[in-house]
RNA sequence: GGCUCCAUAGCUCAAUUGGAUAGAGCAACGGUUUUCUAAACCGUAGGUUCCAGGUUCGAUCCCUGGUGGAGUCACCA
């Protein structure tokens, strides 16, 4: 049997040609499971058709349960309730599925035609560490890896790197000037903590010179001719901040001088670029590694900030794009609800489109991909918009493929995450947090396995951030995200090492299992693994690795209270605890696997 | 202000894509262990799904109009 809800649906079919002799396609009946509080396992509903088949929906029901129970051996009993047939299958039909799991060890991976996916994710700046939101990033783009990976297609992971710029350059001014020589080694830091310090060195030196500044006569001019209508002091002066940083600042005249040096390819201002970035590296692989991600490629901006110049050429020629007087260049997205945006400066330079615009060729070039998946926060949506949009009105070929993972931001309990306010949660930090709260828990239940630990560490932020939808903004709570109880990577962990602790007992002797009688919650949990590969499947359509998490808790919920009820070592007979056996088993890998596609790992016991 | 997204139990989140009496966890209260490890299980309580209309057999979901919140509207990235 392949696809019960596809037999119920062609039975139905059949079942109304033969009594109402109207030809409906199987796809015209809507099957789910059966609700908790009803008897049986499938529900055919039957509203939809009524009107058709100009019957009341109860009676066709009940006309279609007399047909399926009189022709179909897999159909126990049916019951109908309403416009809902409700049907029960038959234990033959459950101890197949059975079989089928235990034959076929790759039951839950969908099968797709393989396609060839570039998913990238994490890209971040190299003058600060990283953070609770690039947290939330990794970890939906490595589940979409994975995910996409599992649903058999070809997928790279890739990341751009954004190394260049004025933010970098603040850092290496401010080593530059106080920072006498200081290594992270010499400091004792992690290297990429080290390079965030001498940017948020800079940020306060450059905030001290601005607040002398205002009252100067020069600033005290500039607030009266430019504040406008009735904007205090305070309000202007942030309002007017950039400005002054481009204008009238010391430090802020030194840094861009610092980025044209940079990008006159100065060697003495190229080494300390290199020197810092290179400390930045070596902390960032650190943090990665300490997540469980990898990387396939990583693309710098300082390479491709300068690509999609004969992408535009391109443009202007096929009058996709339009020069204005002033040399700058031009794309109307109106026709896509969007407005007229830039693509290259009126000095010729670049902006963010045009380097992006680049890049997405670059890369169908190399990696000849049929999609691209871009995780980046849901604050860029209009960028990616104008991105596509412009794609599509070149013709790309793989612009078709183009998607944005936009997901939300990651709020405190009290607000926002605000770096002003050093209320920014530290990655590593975040890390050690946890795994600390898991290591005390253990030394409750004597557990001090320091892999473990950190396997359930881990388990409990993982979890805690991928199982909500990303496209909402969700809320951190840091407490919430230590709890190793109710619905957590580590009750799902539970559940699992539970079952390993059965199995372990159990000895290798294996037997048959024909003839037992299932009861219902073995038929449910065996229902709850043969939904594992579609809800895999919408996992991977819907890019969201949420509905993978929330499978998981159900299952481990599921068994969890399986395991409580049902003995299976000291079971009533053979054929039960073999079939109990084969079950949990199943259980074990189905619930691995899952979890796996989070990237989250299991512990052999807890 | 324009555009986009969001609003579900005190809190954090679900809801099989329009189906039955809207479900979990946390927090609160009560119970379960000489047990295949209690990081577990069971129970009680908690809801006008932001509001008002509409579409239909049926709406948390679709449409219209409000209210509240977020994001965005740079020759920044």
């Amino acid at each position: 049997m392949k696809d019960i809800t596809k037999e119920i649906e062609s039975a139905a079919a059949e079942a109304v040609k033969e009594i109402y002799q109207v030809d409906l396609s199987p796809g015209d009946f809507l099957v789910t499971s059966t609700k908790k509080e009803h008897a049986g396992d499938y529900t055919l509903v039957t509203f939809a058709v009524s009107k058709t088949l100009r019957q009341a929906p109860n009676l066709i029901a009940a006309a279609i349960g007399e047909y399926m129970q009189r022709t179909r051996s897999w159909v126990s009993s049916t019951e109908v309730l309403q416009g809902f047939l409700n049907i029960s299958l038959s234990t033959d039909y459950w101890t197949s599925v059975l079989n089928e799991f235990k034959a076929n060890p790759d039951f839950w991976k969908p099968v797709q035609s393989k396609e060839k996916v570039l998913v990238e994710f994490a890209s971040p700046n190299t003058n600060k560490p990283l953070h609770l939101g690039h947290i939330r990033n990794i970890l939906l783009g490595w589940s979409t890896y994975k995910i996409l990976s599992a649903c058999g297609h070809d997928v790279h992971r890739v990341q751009i790197v954004n190394d260049r710029g004025i933010a970098i350059c603040k850092s290496m001014l401010a080593w530059q000037q106080f920072g006498e020589g200081m290594t992270p080694e010499a400091a004792g830091m992690k290297s990429d903590h080290f390079v965030g310090e001498w940017y948020v060195r800079f940020e306060k030196e450059f905030s001290g010179e601005y607040k002398e500044w205002q009252q100067t006569k020069e600033g005290k001019e500039k607030f009266d001719s430019l504040k406008g209508d009735d904007k205090s002091e305070a309000e202007f002066f942030k309002g007017y901040k950039n400005f002054y940083f481009n204008a009238h600042s010391q430090l802020g005249r030194e840094a861009r001088e610092l980025l044209l040096k940079w990008e006159d390819h100065d060697p003495e201002t190229l080494a300390l670029w290199r020197r810092m970035n290179g400390w930045v590296y070596n902390g960032f692989n650190e943090t990665y590694k300490n997540l469980g991600v990898e990387f396939d490629k990583l693309y710098f901006e300082s390479d491709t900030y300068l690509l999609g110049k004969d992408l535009i050429e391109d443009g202007i020629k096929r009058e996709v794009f339009y020069k204005k007087e002033d040399g700058s260049v031009w794309v109307d997205l109106t026709e896509y609800g969007l407005d007229h945006k830039l693509l290259l400066r009126s000095d010729g330079t670049s902006v963010y489109m045009t380097q992006d615009l680049g890049t997405a060729q670059k890369r169908y070039e190399e990696f000849d991909a049929q999609r691209m998946v871009y995780v980046v926060a849901d604050e860029q949506n209009y960028h990616f918009q104008a991105l596509f949009a412009i794609m599509a009105k070149l013709g790309a070929p793989y612009a078709q493929g183009l998607y944005h993972l936009s997901y939300g931001m990651v709020d405190l309990p009290e607000g926002k995450m605000k770096s002003r306010e050093g209320t920014v949660i530290d990655a590593d930090d975040l890390m050690t947090d946890v795994i600390e709260e898991a290591r005390i828990a253990a030394a409750d239940r004597d557990m001090a396995d320091p892999e473990i630990v950190r396997r359930i560490g881990m388990a409990a932020l993982k979890f805690f951030i991928i199982k909500v939808d990303p496209r909402k903004r969700m809320t951190f709570d840091p407490k919430a995200s230590v709890d190793l109880q109710g619905q957590t990577g580590p009750y799902i962990q539970n559940a699992y090492v539970r079952i390993q602790s059965i199995l372990r007992r159990a000895g290798d002797d294996r037997k048959s299992y024909e003839g037992y009688m299932l009861n219902e919650d073995e038929k449910l949990l065996l229902n709850l693994l043969g939904q594992c590969r579609q809800v895999i499947e919408s996992a991977a359509r819907d890019y969201s690795p949420a509905l993978v998490a929330n499978y998981a808790f159900a299952l481990a919920k599921e068994y969890h209270r399986y395991y409580h009820d049902i003995k299976v070592l000291q079971a009533e007979s053979d054929v039960a605890r073999e079939f109990r056996l084969v079950l949990i088993k199943t259980i074990a890998s189905i619930l691995e696997n899952t979890m796996d596609l989070l990237g989250i790992e299991m512990p052999e016991r807890m």
